[in-house]
DNA sequence: TCAAAAGTGTTCGTTGTACACCCATGC
DNA sequence: GCATGGGTGTACAACGAACACTTTTGA
């Protein structure tokens, strides 16, 4: 009995591949991580970086494999958020997705490009194209959502600091991802009672009073009511 | 050249398949559906019901499809969890399991038995036995976690409820799934605040004074402080 | 008339929010 | 000495937690 090897291939089954959305701020922007696609259907597109997941790979794994293929970094904050599978989100074959997102701090990231894409970049979250490949723009939207409300209860946001910052960065980052004023006392007396902070004895040399350092008792993901 | 069936037919990726935890509320306690194996490696053993996704169905329908197999309902709560993807997590192959989760009123379900599966039941959640089959024992965890903290802000409680009910019975509800006693005078006040709820004209006879009878003003998912 | 669950308000402590001025530095 | 961001405390409102008695029914 001959067998189709094509078919075989695909497989009478779905197959999985990770879709990363990557976060960082800067310039007081937050900002995300777009690839452009080299190949049809999607070709000169913008998407998230994504790729299948091998057979002997956890999906944790295939997500760092995917993030360290653009980033080189390592040990950022990475969580899987949810898995996208409509029938033809991927018009080539079927694919169903499981979406992670991950936090870096861009200081000092070199981005990689590589000949799998045509190219790499990051876009402000208010200037990402509005045509993203697949269902990227739905899952870009769904991890901005819980972006937003993992800052409120968690202290995540380590993730997109560098080891020592000032408390007005900090605030800072809380305002442009939750795209609102914070008061700046509240801010602070909250911050500092939950007790997850440090004071270093340095300080951060700028035109004006120079800011006390800070830096995170635990770089571990902790759940505490922030906001 | 001769192509290996077998080999081509577990495919060169993950498969994927969707599991369930299926909760009810009945008899003051909070119980999850069990099935129990038939095929070995894990013969004998109770485990989630679930099953594989098929090349046209999405997640959504593929967990809608396998509640179907053991319960009838439908129009059910239903919420996907997390997708776990450990390497030996099946030992048979390499399989990634999206979790789900469903709320059941059970009062009139009848549970199918079908051939599938040794045996169907419900067991109460303090009650279940400890060497489930696969991931299951994680699984079950995972949901168990994420209902209750759901039930604190959203209504999803409705999925647990007949149409009409005493606000007796929907406080208890969150007393056993949170494990801990409420404050009558302090629910009521909040939960009718939250306007969720319309009182109807019936009432419950019983032993004792007649409870009003309410309903939902809609049974949608809603995000709502509750607790 | 008794037992059992239904139903109902007030007080108090905690938490969140609004708000304005002095300080240290570089230029 | 002035412009700029750093740093600090208090007063009021809103919310959550604790708490006890009366009502209605069936037996």
């Amino acid at each position: 009995m001959p067998v189709n090897i094509k078919t075989e291939n695909k497989c009478q089954h779905p197959i999985v591949a990770v879709d990363m959305t990557i976060f960082t701020v800067q310039e007081n922007t937050l900002q995300v991580l777009l690839i452009q696609m080299k190949k049809k259907p999607f070709q000169g597109k913008w998407a998230l970086p994504g790729g299948l997941v091998k057979i002997n790979e956890t999906l944790d794994e295939a997500a760092k494999r995917i993030l360290a293929e653009e980033t080189n970094v390592r040990n950022v904050y990475l969580e899987q958020l949810y898995s996208f599978s409509d029938l033809n989100r991927d018009p080539h074959q079927r694919v169903i997705s499981v979406a992670y997102f991950a936090l870096i701090n861009a200081q000092g990231i070199k981005l990689k490009t590589i000949p799998k894409y045509a190219d790499v970049q990051w876009f402000s979250i208010k200037k990402v194209p509005s045509d993203l490949a697949y269902d990227h723009k739905k899952i870009l939207k769904y991890a901005l959502t819980r972006l937003k409300s993992k800052l409120e209860y968690t202290n995540i946001v380590y993730g997109l600091l560098p080891k020592k910052f000032t408390l007005s960065q900090l605030q800072k980052i809380y305002e442009v991802i939750l795209n609102r004023k914070l008061d700046k006392r509240n801010f602070r007396k909250k911050i500092l009672f939950l007790d997850l902070l440090k004071p270093t004895s340095s300080f951060q040399k700028g035109k004006h009073r120079p800011a006390r350092l800070y830096e995170f008792k635990k770089r571990k993901p902790m759940f505490v009511e922030i906001l």
